[in-house]
This record gives C-alpha cells, structure tokens and sequence, in this order.
DNA sequence: AAAACGTGGTG
DNA sequence: TCACCAAGTTT
C-alpha cells in the first residue's frame, strides 16, 4: 500500500476513536469506550450471544432479546445445559432460527474447549460463526488485531474511497480493504466505532454526513454520490406461495406441533398446515392431520407474511371445542403460556387471527 | 456461486 | 404496496 494512504489511515483512525469516545451507544453487552485501555475486556459469552443475535438483525430488535436470553443464560454453563426448547422458545420472533440451534450446540462445544477461543481461526471453527463474528468476538471480546467486515463496514469504506465493486461478490475486495485499518491499539473500541459509524451517521439512507468524523475525507459526500454506495446486486422478486392452517382451541389451549428441525422455522411449534405451494385455491375440509371431527370451521380470512425468499398468503380457518379433543402427534398450548412459546411470529399471528373471528362469533368467549 | 434462511422498520 | 435493509452463515 502506498505511503500517503497509509499514513491518512492512521489519522481517520484516530479520528473515528475520538469521536467513538464521546458517541458510542450504550448497549447492554457492550463495555464503555477505552475500558479496555485500563484492563478492562467484556464477558466473551456476552459479545459471542450479542453477536449471534445481531446477524441480519437490527440492535432495536437484538436488545430486548438479548435482556431476556442473558438473564435466563446467565453463563455459557446454562446455555450448554439447558433443553433446546427452552432456548427455541427464548428465540422465537427473532427469526433465522438455525442460529438458536447453532448457539445450543456451540455452547457445549465452547465449555469442551474450555473457553470462547480468542483466535478468529478458531472461533470460525464454531458452529455460526463464520468469518465477520470470528473476528468481531476476537477484536471486541479478546482485542485482537482484525477488522470485522459487516454491512456497515461494507458501507461506510464503499463511500470513503469509491470502492465501485459489486456485493456480494467483492466481499474479498472489501475484507482485504478493511485489514489495512488493523492495529493493534483499540482494536476492539475501533470494529464497534466503525459499525456505529454505520448504524447512526452513514446510514444507508440520508446519511447524517455533517455529523460525520470523516466527511472531510469522504469520496461519495465529495461527489454527493452517497446514495450510489455500496454497489450491490439487484435481488430477485419473491415469489409467492400460499397455503392454510387450522386453528383448534379446546379448553386445553390451541392444537400445535413442531416442525422438522431443519429447514425453515426448524424445530418451532406450528399449528396444523398445509405444505405451502403455488396453488392459491383452499378447502377447509383437507387438513394435514384428522382434524377435529364435529366442529364447525369459520372462515378467519388470510395472513400475509414476508420471509426471506418468498411471500406467504395463508388462509385461515378456526373452531372452538368445549370439550378437550387430543390429537395424535399434536399437543395443546395453553392459552395463557402463547407469550413463553416457541411461535415463530407467522404462527402467532395465525392464532390471532383465528381467534379473533370466534371472539367475533362469540364462540367459546370465555375461553378464547 | 447461488440459494436458503425471519422479522420488523422505513421511505 | 413494495423494495430495501439489519453486527451473516451454511450448504
């Protein structure tokens, strides 16, 4: 790398940890900017859960999560020993939920090796954790000397230099671009100024450029060409694809089962349903399962929900039966415990729905 | 390499 | 309404 650029580094840098010591948000898991320069590190399990939770997801969302997943797991000890259910359950609205599973099976492999690993190489070797939280947990966690490269750092470097390369695949490109920002002074405070840098300043969206510590040296604020970084791939349109649940209540609660535990909503509760297809036509009389007989279905309209890769429109049909009816390799939820299950949000607002349209009916009213 | 994998917020 | 976006990983 030439001299000049090397040098103009180490004074963004500089500049970027000023302004991360008077700025930085207060995070539940995050420790004070510069702690570290008085010997101070954060709890390793802490920044690993914190890190898991904010993959693809956003810290407003991460931080209520994260309250009640620490309080509940206090040590990685509570994590390794607790019932996968229990931690489903936990997770359940947080969605990508292979995480929770990989976090379940990381923790007994975490208290096998003694301790987080302090190395990126071996961090990765953990299941989910792939090369942006290896070297997040060793920076933050451990101040190694790595620059973690999410979608802030991606972002914010993009509109610095002008980086015209196009994600994903340039992620080579900008990983080796963020590794000439490595030192070994803050390496920790440093990854976490820059993804503040991302999350409040250089937004994706009208960055607030005039509060920015770089705007001076910024190439796209120059040019005003904020709005054209990072150069990504344009994304395919989500299909569509419909399909229809049951919602069974008895006075034992709602008939649910769970899933498969690969795959999508692996190893969450779901309510009786069809396989989702292209097909939008329903019948409320072929269920997946022998459905309650003797019960008369209403109609409780249909639900839209939005997951990664396609749309969903689900049709939703409820009934309400006075006296217990079991289903064989179902279960009943009650009613009272719907908040401290494993639901995937898609599932709780099927529930809703369905009995909102008997409360309308005023079927089963005391008990729906 | 490209697709699978959730959800809620935002313009 | 709709497309994009958020501290990505796995297959």
């Amino acid at each position: 790398m030439a001299h000049y650029k090397s040098k103009k580094i180490t004074q963004l840098r500089e500049q970027l940890l000023a302004w991360y010591d008077r700025s930085a948000r207060d995070l539940p898991w995050r420790l004070p900017p510069a702690q570290g320069l008085k010997g101070q590190r954060p709890d390793p399990y802490a920044v690993w859960l914190s890190e898991i939770m904010l993959q693809q997801t956003g810290v407003a969302t991460v931080k209520t999560y994260y309250v009640a997943f620490i309080n509940r797991f206090p040590t990685v000890q509570d994590l390794a020993k607790a019932p996968l259910d229990d931690v489903l359950a936990l997770w359940a609205g947080l969605g990508y939920y292979r995480r929770a599973h990989h976090l379940h099976a990381a923790a007994k492999d975490i208290l096998a090796r003694g301790g987080v690993p302090t190395q990126p190489q071996t961090l990765q070797k953990i299941q989910g954790i792939g090369p942006y939280t290896a070297a997040a947990i060793a920076a933050i966690a451990f101040d190694q000397p790595v620059v973690p490269v999410d979608g802030n750092v991606e972002r914010v470097l993009s509109r610095l230099w002008l980086i015209e390369a196009i994600l994903p695949a340039a992620k080579p490109i900008f990983w080796h671009e963020a590794q000439a920002w490595m030192s070994t002074h803050r390496p920790g405070d440093f990854a976490q100024a820059l993804m503040d840098l991302g999350a409040t300043i250089c937004t994706p969206r009208t960055p607030a450029c005039n509060l920015c510590p770089w705007q001076s040296s910024c190439g796209a604020s120059k040019q005003s060409r904020q709005g054209e970084f990072p150069k990504k791939q344009v994304n395919k349109k989500k299909p569509t694809r419909y399909g229809t649940s049951w919602v069974h209540i008895d006075p034992d609660g709602v008939l649910v089962t769970k899933r498969a535990h690969s795959g999508l909503l692996g190893g969450m509760l779901e309510v009786p349903s069809t396989s989702w297809g292209d097909d939008p036509s329903s019948d409320p009389c072929l269920g997946p399962v022998d459905l309650p007989k003797g019960v008369t279905w209403l109609d409780g309209g249909y639900i839209d929900h939005v997951f990664t890769h396609f749309a969903l429109r689900v049709r939703v049909f409820s009934a309400y039966s006075p006296k217990s009816l079991p289903v064989v390799g179902y279960q009943r939820l009650g009613l009272d415990a719907l908040a401290g299950a494993a639901l995937p949000s898609l599932m709780h607002k099927i529930i809703v729905a369905g009995r909102s349209i008997l409360a309308a009916q005023s079927i089963g009213l005391d008990q729906v």
